[in-house]
Formats: structure tokens, sequence, C-alpha cells
DNA sequence: TCCCCTATCTTTACATCGTAAAGATTGGAT
DNA sequence: ATCCAATCTTTACGATGTAAAGATAGGGGA
């Protein structure tokens, strides 16, 4: 843990000028304060700044860089004001995690309405989950690698929830089935995993560069995408021996 | 990191008699030494003992509890005694990480040579991976969750390239071709990602938890063994729009 | 309008961790 | 028998998460 580069706790002088991240507009203070603008001991909204903070530290630094402190640091508050807003790492990872899942959420139903063609609107919501996932690296690991996390939290369990919502409505759509809420039959559950899975597997396998060796010996230039596309649409050839 | 419970680290007097972990043979010194088996300044194997000790912190106290210093507790040395071995706590867990995948290749190849139909040995490979991880969460959280793995460590690349081998060769035997050493159409790597993606996506989705809902909502008593073979069965039903 | 309460943020403190560096011990080669 | 080098221990330092106590100020009640 000794060698994520830092400035060192004190670096920042006690009082030094906050850089307001252009979305936490400091509040003017009833009583008078020195015209160059202070920082406001009150925040006013920490706890966004502080959200916004951790994903700039998670995509510069990874998941290792991503620590309290440091994301104290780049609000530009003292080391303990997290505590305050989330209680916890776990709280901090699982506030993050939920962000994650909603922007997720938003660029799946995206890529599904702006699909035309019937092929399109087969591989839109894997291919948006791949794109994702290779977007936000970090994010997704937050999201799906990390075990701090506390799904009780309501914000985090809805935003999830919600996204295996629309993978199941969309497994659902596709055996032209309505999947009700509580109750499936094996063949459904079996859809369903496979499908979450498939994805799923293949975006932790990329990630941890484990597809590098199978992309290297396609044939030249074939990327990460068009395998996945052949994943999903090559005719699953044949079922014999197999050991 | 402070909520590990822990005896501190002053908890063994600094000459405590260390607990042989039954496969250290303390070595007789030369120089004369009093009877009662002081632990000798010299381990004899010490490598080995921290490996396992490793592999005992990791599934009793889970990742979050394996640290190079409760490893070297564990094993009953000093807690720079690691250092030597492993040089680093990434070093450590790739080692740790290696055995893990020797075990898992056994693992796999001893289900194959014991299936017998040849439904069974279709499904043989999947279900001891599965078995695998469901008996060794914590090792398989090593092998595939950490980003602190350093793959260029040849007993590491060794252990995984074994288990990537078996993977692409049972893939070959599936659909009857010879899958040469540096060379795949794009309908052979996808074929091989797919298997890929979908045990490791299906395991890695259970050891989270997050098929609880999926089984919860199966016919009564399914098990996550019979979600795994219906998923790998069970016919495709449709292809159709999809979002 | 004034004052005080309380949420918000800062300081201070502590146990733990990884890692580096220097000292102690011992097995084995010469 | 002696000395070297590998092995293990001590000591030290900066970093982290978290708890607890102190400082500040926003806003409601007088």
């Amino acid at each position: 843990m000794a060698k994520i580069d830092t400035k060192g706790e004190a670096a920042r002088s006690p009082r030094a000028p906050r850089k307001t991240t252009a979305t936490a507009p400091p509040r003017t203070s009833r009583r008078a304060r020195s015209a160059k603008t202070e920082t406001p001991y009150h925040h006013g909204a920490l706890r966004e700044a502080l959200l916004q903070a951790a994903e700039r530290v998670l995509e510069r630094d990874g998941l290792a860089g991503l620590t309290l402190r440091a994301v104290a640091r780049e609000a530009g508050v003292s080391h303990a004001a997290p505590t305050h807003h989330f209680g916890d790492l776990t709280g901090l990872l699982s506030e993050l995690a939920a962000v994650g899942f909603r922007q997720f959420n938003v660029a799946m139903a995206a890529s599904c309405d702006a699909a035309t063609t019937p092929l399109e609107a087969a591989l839109a919501r894997p291919k948006a989950y791949v794109a994702y996932a290779q977007a936000h690296p970090g994010m997704y690991g937050i999201m799906f690698r990390t075990e701090r996390l506390d799904y009780s939290r309501p914000s985090l369990h809805e935003a999830a929830e919600a996204s295996f919502a629309g993978l199941a409505n969309a497994v659902g759509m596709m055996r032209q089935e309505q999947i009700s809420g509580d109750s499936l039959t094996l063949n459904q559950g079996a859809a369903i995993a496979r499908a979450w899975s498939l994805v799923h597997g293949f975006t932790m396998l990329l990630l941890d560069g484990r597809l590098k060796d199978i992309l290297a010996r396609l044939p030249e230039g074939t990327t990460a995408e068009r395998l996945l596309e052949a994943m999903l649409t090559a005719p699953v050839t044949a079922k014999l021996p197999g050991c």
C-alpha cells in the first residue's frame, strides 16, 4: 500500500483554497468573509462532490488508488470528511457503485432505443454492456469485482435490481414470453443465467486481459467487439464427446 | 482495515515454540540446542509453509484477511519473513494463485477421467470448474478476481496457461477439430470464448450471490449445479427482436 | 433581530498494513 | 576450523481506515 504516489497528508495547507469542482457552488456566508473566496467551512454539496471525486480518482489511479483519504484529497477536504457522509469505505464504494449502475442502465437503454434492424436490436444490449465496461473499467470493477459492497443500501439495491430487471425483460422478449416477477421455469432461469453469464464472463475476461491470447490468434485486426458478435451469433456447432 | 481481529504483533513471544504445520520438519541443528525443540532460527521449508498458511488464512478469513503479516503470524514467523521468499504481496498472491491453478487443473482432469457416458463427458469440465470454485471460493477469487497478480512469474504463467490449453482442447474435441496452437478461425475463437465466458461468468455471479434471486424463483429446491446443467443443455429457443 | 442548537467539517489519535534496511543466526563450502 | 551467504528477526517509516473530540456556521425559535 505504500507504492501509490501521494503528496502526503499535509501537502495542502490546512486552509488552502479548495478547488471547487465546478459543481460545488461555494455558498456566500452570512458573516463577512475576506474577498478571496476562502473555502467555506461547510462545503454545501460535499456528498456529490465526493462521489465525483471518487469517480475521477478511480478512473485515474485504478481501484487500488481509490481510498477514502485520496478521495478527500481530490475533493479538497479533510481526510475524515467522507466518514460523515458515507460512514465507511464500504459506504462510499456502495454509493459509487450505485452511480455506476445508473450510468450503466442509461447506456443500455439508449443503445436499445438507437437500434433499427432486428439484428441490431438483438445485439444492442450485449454490445452496450461490454462497451460501458471498456469505457469505464474502474466503475465496472467497483460494480462487479468488489466484495466490499453493501447491497442492503437502498440506492445500490435499486440500481442493481433495475439492471437485472432490464436483462430479464430482454431475455423474455427474445423468447416471446412474459417473465413473471416471482416465478420462473427452469428453462427461463437457464436462459437468463446464460445470457448474463455469457456477457458478464466475457467482460471480466476481457478486462482482465485474459482474451488477449485468443484475440492475437484470430485473423488480423479482429476486435473484441467482433469476437463478441461472433460469440453471440455463430451457430453452436457440435455437442460431442467433450473431454 | 482495522476491523480484522488480530492478536496484535507482539502476541507471540519472540521465541515462542512455532507450531510446525505438519509439513515443516524442524531440522536438527548441528550445534547443541536445548531439548525442548526450540524453534530453529532457520525454518527449513518456510516457502511451502507460508503458502499453506496463506491458503488456510484465505479460506478462513477471506481475501480481506489475507495479508503478508497475517500469513507470517499463521506460519509463526516474523512479519518480514515472507518478503525474502516472495518479495512482495503480489509475489505471494501470484504463487498462491499458481497453486490454485494446479489444484484446479487436477480437479478438472480427474472429473474428465471419471466420466462414462457421453453426456457426462460433455458436462464434466464445466461442473468440475464450478465445483472447484464453490469448494475453494477464496482460491478462485485469488485466481480470477485479483488484479494484483504478476503473470510474468513462470509458475503462475505456466499453471494458468495449462488451464487455458485444457479448455481450448476440450472445445476443439467438441467441434471435432484440431485446434492449432497459433492460429484460430473466428468461429473457433468464438466457441472458446463462449465456453469460457459462460462458465466463468456463471461462477463469478454465483460466488457473488447474484444468482440467488434467480435460484429463489426457480422450482423448489433447484440447485446451482442443476441450473448450470440446464444452462448448458437447454435448447437456445428464440432469436427474436430482443430490446 | 439575536441567540443557540445541531449538522457539517477538521484535528488528533491509534492500530494495522506493506516495505525497506540493518542486525542476528546458521548451514555448508572451503 | 573458519568464513560466507542465505535465511530469519528487529526496527523504522509512510500510508490507510476509523473513532473521538474540537471548531464552525446555517437556520429555526425567542
